[in-house]
DNA sequence: GTCTTTGCAAATGCTTTGCACGTCA
DNA sequence: TGACGTGCAAAGCATTTGCAAAGAC
């Protein structure tokens, strides 16, 4: 567990100051594994070091962000963030209906990432890649909802590893009438 | 252009009460062309109607892309709206320079929403695709600002169709150092 | 010692909500 | 008429910013 002294190497090796904080804040959403919220990587980071400001978690995630040390992903319009281990790019599938998350490996989007690259010269950015739609069990839930009547009154269910992340903006107002 | 009786109905068909609000915000929406942040919306429609609220426009584009007569896109986590013209499906490319958005046709993303589909069970909604990454004439400014020194002031250039939408909480500070 | 970063507090901007009144079917 | 939708005003929440004090090199 030299985590340490990995994370002050590379702010150093990006050219910053090394402070308490941004090792911090790195270490913990290397620890938290995944992408996380913000609020969420502040709450881990204040086990330690409880006088650390949001606002300086916010301006230390954007930073190493920038930095290529962490990559920024937006989930529902909630910023989050997660390590950025070099050469395990991928992107990320979100559910509309139970907010999981599901990593998307580089295997179909390198393709796709080309062929946009070929044809219209836009450059797709991976590692901020979030692509929303239905996860497996989300479109069983739906299957079965359509069948008969057409007050569906959805079930959601908890994935292992959905947690109370995420899905807090969208997400709202189920049992619209026909939909 | 009988675009009024064709909201009109389309509100009907949805089993939705029909109101000058919606029928206005679907009309502002189709005539505008392309994707549009609510208060571009909001902006539009009180030309006609003065009165109307922002709060409404909210409730009702929230409403119309349920019902899938407008896409819901988030564009730098905010909402933008665009009509739903039926089979012109397409996911939707921004540059996180210059913030400007091109269209990505379902050519590329089809292939990419069968292998998601087959291999992880995941349903890809076209819909609400972002993708973020560099254009093609925001990536030639990169690659100039990287050939000398350091302080790259990058040059914003306007693109023709990118107007004053999104790009508001992103593409922020720039001139970071070693960035 | 100087220039960068942080903590604090306040502001900002998008979006939602509660409620009384107006409107559609 | 009765349920639904709107206007208004206020709240909510994630995120940003100004500034003085604290810290890195």
């Amino acid at each position: 567990m030299q985590h340490y002294s990995e994370s002050v190497e590379a702010i150093r090796a990006a050219g910053r100051r090394v402070t308490i904080q941004r090792v911090a804040v790195l270490d913990a959403i290397r620890e938290m594994e995944g992408h996380v919220a913000v609020d969420q990587v502040a709450a881990r980071v204040r086990e330690k070091h409880p006088q650390m400001d949001l606002a300086t978690v916010y301006r230390t995630a954007g930073l190493l962000g920038r930095l290529h040390l962490l990559n920024e992903v937006s989930i529902g319009g909630v910023s989050h963030y997660e390590y950025a281990s070099p050469g395990q790019r991928h992107g990320h599938m979100v559910c509309e209906h139970c907010g999981s998350t599901i990593h998307a490996s580089t295997t179909h989007l390198d393709q796709l990432r080309e062929a946009l690259l070929r044809d219209t010269g836009f450059e797709l950015h991976l590692e901020h890649l979030t692509m929303s739609g239905l996860c497996r069990e989300c479109r069983r839930d739906e299957e079965h909802s359509h069948s008969g009547h057409t007050h569906a009154q959805a079930q959601h269910h908890e994935h292992p590893r959905a947690g109370d992340a995420g899905i807090r903006r969208h997400a709202q107002s189920e049992g619209e009438g026909l939909l």
